[in-house]
DNA sequence: AGCCTGACAGATA
DNA sequence: GTATCTGCCAGGC
């Protein structure tokens, strides 16, 4: 089980995914420096109801909800998608990592 | 220790 | 394009 400052991490994160656009797990495990995308999906499952866990999706683009809510609201932010299904998001497009010049 | 599980990722066939 | 396998990290039994 992952520390509290990990969760507080990983979520801290998440939080600042601004809307149309999305972070694979193994991206927020690379910003906040430890564990892998394994964990910050443990993170998610437990305590993704309090951020948007649906701009947290897999590398290849599927989100965790697949044709679900998370589509919806993906879609609604204007996010791109490869294929009208909502299948997969357009990573090339909609990735997104924090500003590491400009914490917080 | 050994094996299994999981909101994962990359390589390979 | 899909299906599998292996590696990964942490925890449960």
């Amino acid at each position: 089980m992952p520390s509290e400052e990990y969760v507080e991490l990983v979520l801290s994160a998440v939080e600042r995914i601004p809307p149309g656009k999305v972070m694979a797990y193994g991206d927020v495990a690379e910003y906040v420096g430890q564990g892998g995308p394994r964990q910050v999906g443990w993170v998610m499952a437990h305590h993704g109801g309090a951020v948007p866990w649906w701009r947290v999706v897999r590398a290849d683009g599927r989100p965790h909800d697949k044709a679900g809510e998370a589509v919806r609201r993906l879609r609604s932010e204007g996010v791109p998608f490869r294929d009208p299904d909502g299948e997969r998001v357009d990573m090339r497009a909609a990735r997104w990592m924090p500003d590491l010049s400009r914490p917080r």
